[in-house]
DNA sequence: ATTATCTATAGATCTATAGATAATGC
DNA sequence: ATTATCTATAGATCTATAGATAATGC
């Protein structure tokens, strides 16, 4: 039997058998992440990720099947990154013993550093998934995860909340400090009034409405 | 002295000299701003805004100059209306004995509901100017303008703020309930836990927590 | 007579392939 | 012998123009 040297039939990626091929595909998924944020998907030709990689465009097509291929390829490079590194971060034992108050200045930091290490991120993902339905769904169903693991840790500690329907302030409170944190992040949104702010200034306003909204109790409160 | 047969230029736009020019020429900006919201600039033809425009590719650019006057004509046309409306809504007069409160829920319903009924507009803007420096200098001025106006009715009333630091908490509410709003307007994005409650849910809950965090009082409490 | 529109196409740009050349590892 | 890379280019697509045709208003 013959079997087609792709991996899928849909988005063909070639799987390296020297080292050398690996090296270059990743330089190319390298290469497409940066440009593919910088100038978005359809702005970056398959020659500028060839030239930014160090390669010729006929070697991007012994890799990939076509462009699509490519982007399919970086789009689940970085959703296993990006799984790996929030199943990390929503380790229930890293968590023991924090309060609501901690987990989200924990979520906040995070995201920051996230969107600023790995541009590609951003916020909710990557730019070139906006425009194509399955990478949209499949981005949708990554943000669901993170939300949910966050919901599961802040509910567990549902006694500190008094807003008057814990699972909405939640979701609702997670909403905010994404689309937040999303624009804060995305600089090539207007520079708003708070962008000349710095981070931490940004963290501490965000966690005092986050508190003050899910009227968060301390505990020497509790006990009154 | 042979004048140029255009307004400007740098994005030439021919002005219509006869009733079925400026016409077409409002169906060709109509069109443009339909598809350059739902598909983007780049992925948009120019045979794709005459056929929707129902005229020929040779009329488009018997209008404008090149795709990106096109572009620009657009733009100019929406921030027009865009600072009219805002004009409009921020008129001191119109909200004379308005609470805080009152101020922020119009502010919210009427991004909301622009948002909804010119797609084009989003809130902060034609998505095209994000990659064009140009375009993304004026959006910025234009969205400065609606936040500088709004903070300066907000701060007028800075007696119901108990927050310590009325400019920085109003700064922040600003960007809290814009960053909202574009997600929420926004149906790209992945669908939040929040999509599925009512705009009146989400409205409500937005001006708790603007409530909250600026730690607004009512006449009654100024009293004590 | 002038202005607006259409059809047809030249020219530029980009994706993807064919075929030749170089490197790797059995 | 197989795998990876490069060069050169065919084919598709898109922008923009040239030149012919139709509509408008003095």
């Amino acid at each position: 039997m013959v079997r087609s040297r792709w991996i899928s039939d849909l988005h063909w990626v070639r799987p390296g058998q020297q080292d050398r091929s690996r090296k270059t595909q990743e330089s190319l998924l390298d290469a497409a992440e940066i440009l593919f944020t910088e100038k978005g998907v359809e702005a970056t030709t398959v020659a500028d990720v060839a030239e930014r990689a160090g390669c010729s465009v006929g070697s991007v097509y012994h890799h990939f099947r076509d462009k699509k291929a490519l982007l399919y390829a970086l789009f689940d490079r970085m959703s296993e990154e990006f799984r790996a590194t929030t199943r990390a971060a929503l380790d229930p034992a890293r968590w023991h013993g924090a309060s609501i108050a901690d987990l989200l200045r924990g979520y906040l930091e995070f995201s920051i550093e996230l969107g600023r290490e790995r541009p590609g991120f951003k916020y909710g993902g990557v730019e070139a998934a906006r425009n194509d339905p399955v990478l949209r769904e499949r981005l949708a169903e990554l943000n669901a995860e993170l939300s949910e693991g966050l919901s599961v840790l802040l509910l567990e500690r549902g006694r500190e909340i008094r807003h008057p329907d814990p699972p909405l302030a939640v979701a609702f409170v997670l909403d905010q400090l994404a689309s937040m944190v999303k624009t804060r992040l995305d600089e090539r949104l207007m520079a708003t009034r708070l962008a000349a702010r710095s981070d931490d200034e940004f963290v501490g306003e965000a966690l005092r409405s986050a508190a003050a909204y899910l009227e968060l109790q301390w505990d020497g409160e509790q006990a009154r």
